[in-house]
DNA sequence: ATGTCC
């Protein structure tokens, strides 16, 4: 048996690149972390192992609470993090899903190649910085009234396409078809609409970007070309969330959590973990206003992919659809849903906790939209700036699993603090344009110090896990061309 | 992640 031994804990590796963390006095179930030694020994790093321990303290947590091999340390919960927690029994925390609610990407095709951007990289890049607000406080691509942000919070994608920001096809190719129906704007606070108003069509900051890509490498013919996908095809992906809309909703609901269920929380290990009974008031307020910020979080997406066909067909002289700038897919990193899996045989309704993960579906389920069903759901995992990103398909395995889940992205090694010390953003900025010929345009020069390339894991050896593991399965890899951020 | 503190 291989154990592995960190400060705190022993884990032992019940199957290839599987590791048990045992179920000790308060744990209510064993975790589990999915990684090859290399990357849990990053894991065990900062404290994600403890955080994942403490998870499992959740009332009406199912087996096993899992951390995705680019897990890291986040607020209460680990970002790359699931867990299932029983929709009636149990409870639904905030801290578990994510302070960025529906942080997500999503891709688009394009039918141009690398040549076709030759020497119009700068050109593309400064006019995609000039229309796409990003940074803090930057106002939105639409500025709305608090009734327009409640047909947003209430409609989601469907919205945008009333407005004439999508059509039908970009709602076919996202997740839950953009719209959650739960969601419920009358428990989203005015405060949170009110943010939400001015950010409507906007980037923010930290690891958001929109990148222009180049596929590069495919593994899979077949499930590419099912995906549209081809050697040499310019991409584009975009990588951002739900704003001060979101955060306002996690905050709200967090205090009035603390103080409305104290008494629960004082049997958690962390008060990060805050958790509202399932059927309770709050339980269900929290997760109306939950749902309506994932849909803002669709609109807000779907708008920035309004502007960037905008500006390829300035660029490029041709209409977005003559260019073939499909929406691929747009999937959610950090989201719960009360999804039925089967759990030791039996049905269970549960509260999908998914915090920097993946939705994994494999082929044939029902919830692929049906150009897809038969390969598998697209996954789409970004790496750093300067190391590419995936597109996965979800594996056979994923249901028994992970439920239904695989990994995000490449995950941070290091605090944002720690990065500034050690990388320089013009420095960094400078390097990948000589270097790599990818052009960064960002509002601030911290914020390249804090996603510079070395900050972050190996993708490679995320997705690699995931593949061996049959939780999602690499399609295509993708390099950079150019990116644009906060 | 975030009008990076109520």
């Amino acid at each position: 048996m291989t154990t592995f031994e960190a400060d705190d804990f022993t884990l032992e590796r019940t199957a290839p690149l599987t590791w048990k963390l045992e179920q000790e006095a308060g744990m209510n179930v064993p975790a589990r972390v999915y990684a090859s030694e290399t990357l849990l020994e990053e894991i065990a790093d900062d404290l994600s192992l403890e955080q994942l321990r403490n998870v499992t303290h959740l009332p009406g947590i199912y087996e096993p609470a899992i951390a995705m091999p680019d897990a890291h340390q986040g607020y209460g919960f680990p970002v790359g993090g699931v867990a299932a927690i029983d929709a009636e029994d149990g409870v639904i925390s905030p801290g578990s899903i994510g302070y960025d609610i529906n942080c997500g990407v999503r891709m688009l095709r394009t039918d141009l190649t690398p040549e076709d951007l030759n020497g119009k990289e700068e050109e593309l890049v400064d006019a995609l910085f000039d229309a796409i607000p990003s940074g803090l406080g930057a106002g939105g691509v639409v500025e709305g009234t608090t009734s327009t942000i409640e047909a947003v919070l209430d409609q989601g994608m469907k919205w945008a396409l009333d407005q004439g920001y999508a059509v039908e096809a970009d709602l076919d190719h996202c997740e839950d078809n953009g719209f959650r129906e739960e969601a419920d704007p009358r428990v989203v606070s005015s405060e949170a609409k009110d943010r939400g108003r001015k950010q409507l069509g906007s980037l923010g900051s930290g690891n958001h970007f929109l990148e222009v890509q180049r596929v590069e490498d495919i593994y899979d013919e077949s499930v590419a070309s099912a995906f549209g996908l081809s050697e040499d095809q310019v991409v584009v992906l975009i990588h951002c969330g739900s704003r001060g809309l979101g955060h306002q909703v996690c905050t709200d609901y967090l205090r009035k959590i603390e103080q409305e269920h104290a008494d629960l929380l004082e049997s958690l290990p962390d008060r990060e973990l805050a958790a509202a009974p399932a059927g309770s008031p709050l339980a269900e307020d929290y997760y109306g206003a939950m749902n309506a910020a994932i849909n803002f979080a669709w609109v807000n997406r779907q708008l920035i992919t309004y502007q960037t066909r905008r500006v390829f067909a300035d660029v490029f002289d041709r209409d977005w659809q003559d260019l073939g700038m499909e929406l691929l897919y747009d999937v959610a990193h950090n989201i719960g849903k009360k999804e039925t899996h089967e759990i030791d045989g039996v049905k269970r309704d549960v509260y999908v906790h998914r915090k920097g993960a993946t939705r994994a579906f494999p082929p044939g389920h029902p919830e692929v939209p049906e150009a897809y069903r038969a390969v598998g759901q697209p996954v789409i995992i970004p790496g750093s700036m300067g190391s590419g990103s995936y597109v996965l398909r979800g594996g056979e395995k994923s249901l028994e699993k992970s439920f239904g889940s695989t990994a995000h992205g490449a995950g941070r090694l290091m605090s944002r603090t720690q990065a500034k010390q050690e990388f320089w953003g013009e420095d960094v900025q400078d390097e990948l344009e000589a270097e790599e010929q990818i052009y960064v345009r960002a509002q601030s020069g911290a914020t390249i110090a804090e996603e510079a390339p070395g900050v972050y894991k190996d993708v490679d050896e995320v997705v690699r896990v995931s593949q061996e593991l049959g939780i999602g399965d690499p399609v295509v890899r993708t390099f950079p061309i150019l990116n644009i951020k906060g």
